[in-house]
DNA sequence: GTCTATAAATGGATAGAC
DNA sequence: GTCTATCCATTTATAGAC
């Protein structure tokens, strides 16, 4: 109920802490339970105590991860602003999958165990990927309807546009190979990605 | 040496896929080496006389899959043919990913394991993505070259071009959301992101 | 609630006969 | 090469004291 849990970790946020680093560095598989409760510093006594089993222990810990970095779009794209900027703006936001490893880690766990535990790729789902589609698809329907773009789908386009400036970079990342490219060389993809969508939408 | 092992397979083919099967379905760290065993229908120690351990029949196996369903582009993208023909032929061709179920799951495991296994994810990218960047990078720069289309950096281009065609259906197959879509809406969404493409690259 | 100790089961890998 | 049987470490989960 104390909200401050930052000076006087409880327990059981030793243990939700601990699980995270842990399923995030090697899934649910690899990672046991003495492990775990090694890098809580609690029993596992204790762990059990919190949490059932290591199934409901890796889906709660798994799920609140996805709430917490998922979407974070705030209403930035409001109808008003022009596509080059909003579009700019969104693309900004939706990087940081490829920026931050904890988002990677997030992204490849999920992914590898969404076959066991569906759940878990629904929540990742419907936190990060979905409303950000929802979020661009409103924007872009609400410029075709203004006339300023031409889209025949737009839900498919807002895909569209978030697969050009996610897998480029994203997609080597996650499969470890090559080096990270620089801010400026993500610059210049980010830029060329709107240059080409917007070019290819935009009504004449 | 005997190429025709569909009659009479040996113990070792029996292994090769009874591997196959149960490391694309459940993963490396899920799948016992007793449910291998079984599955292949020998015993443990058969499986051990051929592969010196879990970690090799693993690597074998995946690397082994990779090849095998890796890129298999034929020389389609001559310079000749005009972009909306190369770019359907292609986009049609890298579509498999999303309709093979085998192609998912092996996307799925190598990208879950490649972090414990890092020849994998090399392996999967030098085999599939790599080579059809190649021949996409190659093409495009053909058609700048030529004054067909304007592209500042046609290596990343060609990325993505490839994640307009993969994203959209790839991702929510992979985490296992919503239902597949039909092969009209999938041919929709390739024109559209063919249209969309062409138009913002096209040269003045 | 928390700990130490342990139960019960399963994992990878091996021994020795054939 | 192949099999049955087994070893040993590790795993999840629990018992009982404090």
């Amino acid at each position: 109920m104390n909200e401050i849990t930052a000076c006087t970790p409880s327990k059981r946020d030793l243990i939700v802490e601990a699980a995270k680093k842990l399923f995030l560095e090697g899934g649910y598989g690899t990672t046991s339970m003495d492990a775990l409760a090694a890098e809580a510093g609690v029993s596992k006594r204790t762990v059990y105590s919190h949490f059932d089993n290591k199934e409901s222990l890796f889906g709660a810990v798994m799920v609140g991860l996805c709430s917490e970095t998922g979407c974070t779009h705030p209403s930035i794209l409001v109808s008003d602003t022009p596509p080059e900027q909003a579009l700019r703006e969104f693309a900004s936001n939706m990087v940081g999958l490829v920026q931050a490893p904890e988002e990677r880690d997030i992204f490849r766990v999920v992914l590898a165990e969404s076959i066991q535990f569906p759940e878990l790729g629904e929540a990742f789902w419907s936190y990060g990927p979905e409303p950000a589609k929802q979020l661009l698809t409103a924007y872009l329907s609400e410029q075709v309807k203004r006339g300023v773009l031409r889209i025949d789908d737009a839900a498919t386009a807002a895909m569209q546009f978030i697969g050009m400036i996610k897998w480029p970079h994203c997609m080597p990342e996650l499969f470890g190979v090559g080096t990270p490219a620089s801010d400026e060389a993500r610059q210049r993809a980010l830029d060329q990605a709107i240059s080409i969508f917007l070019e290819g939408t935009r009504a004449k």
